[in-house]
DNA sequence: CAGTGGTCTAGACCACACG
DNA sequence: GTGTGGTCTAGACCACTGA
């Protein structure tokens, strides 16, 4: 026991260095800081994955890696649903987006399921990263029937968050969201959007937003770098 | 786009391989593997790393890598607390525990700040593994207050939950608990007791449950394993 | 172009299980 | 002992950025 690995080592090497820099500060290369530390680079790009999680460094391809300003953390109860930019609002945080993706197409087998439309129908689908002072925080994927929401909305009006968007129209009416949550290991498409190593550990949400005739209205999946949120939530002891 | 990297391929190639072989069934050793699939060894044990947070393979040093039956899930809905055990129980899945890890000691800097606590008071601290149908599937960190939980006590009856020990002996009143929600790279040791590769994703609870005074009777981390666990909650829709 | 991070390979050595 | 997975290394090549 006590055996310290030397990604254990590198990690607190690591620690020190980049708490130790200034913020904006660029790193070494990673060929001469795996030689200054002693180690392969597979082992210093493994040990630097947990930083960028935690929103501490920030590596760009054909740039370099630099040590980043402690993250504001965006901190929320999920006993209520309330957008991302809406939290943000609150605690002054600045929030945009970047990369919008938007499509109209028939719906998929699962995303036909989830929604409650038969096959072939047609569903609106929106991806983009949200910013939070200028760097990706999560990934967000809704996709809704075309009967609640058209491309054409999105492009009229579109502040990050479907969820206000049908919230400032009035219609439909909203009541709840059911949502799962788990830990995924980031794919190579969302790494490279969220600017992540791939295989990094995200916090994701798969959501279903109800409206008062109990339909679902929208299917989302969410993916949350770790170290820009808090969520939490209250529970209830229930006695034996 | 739909640019197939060599691990996007490999993690195909991986799923027919596991979704074909029979339960119960020893994959090829990984350098065979590796060689079969046209990939080197890091390679594959990297695209094997999903597979194994998803309950559908199981590696054992010295052994080999072993295809298992689908796994069964455990559902709970967080707005209630209950113990991994009395939710198993209800689904008629087989809970047990190992790796049993008690101690009783004077409390560091963090602990006594999230109990409540001066720094240098006794604690009592449990940690474990908490296997279902035999798979290791969540490792758990209970930190208490001597006052409110001693090591005689555990050793006399504990079924692997603290807040079941807790409830049935009826004293202190609990009220409910305070949840933080994330996702974490698993760290050697973790990965080690839960038979998992370094850096797979893991979803983590730290929670502070209270009593009816409000006073933090248990302090707890806990570590699941996400294919083994599906966590719901209802969110409610909040105007603007 | 030169320099960066992103990906992948081949191979070494270790720790562990089993005969 | 042999054979397995766990860790780490050195180095190659690619994709991207910015001068």
């Amino acid at each position: 026991m006590a055996n310290a690995s030397a990604a254990q080592r590198l990690h607190e090497d690591l620690n020190l260095i980049i708490n130790t820099a200034d913020p904006g500060e660029q790193l070494p290369s990673e060929p001469v800081l795996a030689q200054q530390l002693g180690v392969s680079r597979a082992t210093l790009r493994e040990a630097m994955r947990t930083f960028e999680t935690q929103g501490l460094i920030s590596r760009r391809q054909g740039i370099g890696t630099f040590v980043l300003r402690p993250a504001n953390v965006i901190e929320s109860g999920l006993e209520v649903l309330e957008s991302i930019e809406s939290q943000a609002q609150s605690i002054g945080l600045p929030v945009n987006f970047g990369e919008l993706d938007m499509v109209c197409r028939p719906a998929k087998a699962g995303e036909a399921e989830a929604l409650g439309l038969g096959e072939g129908e047609k569903i609106t689908q929106i991806s983009r990263v949200i910013l939070a002072e200028e760097r990706p925080v999560a990934y967000l994927i809704d996709t809704l029937p075309v009967q609640v929401l058209t491309c054409d909305e999105i492009e009229a009006d579109f502040s990050g968050s479907v969820l206000d968007l049908l919230l400032k129209r009035g219609d439909p009416a909203l009541v709840s969201s059911r949502c799962e949550i788990n830990a995924v290991a980031a794919s190579s498409d969302i790494a490279r959007m969220l600017n992540l190593q791939r295989g990094d550990a995200l916090l994701r949400f798969v959501s279903s937003l109800y409206d008062l005739s109990g339909k679902v209205v929208d299917y989302s999946l969410s993916y949350f770098i770790p170290g820009y949120f808090r969520f939490h939530v209250v529970r209830q002891v229930v006695g034996l």
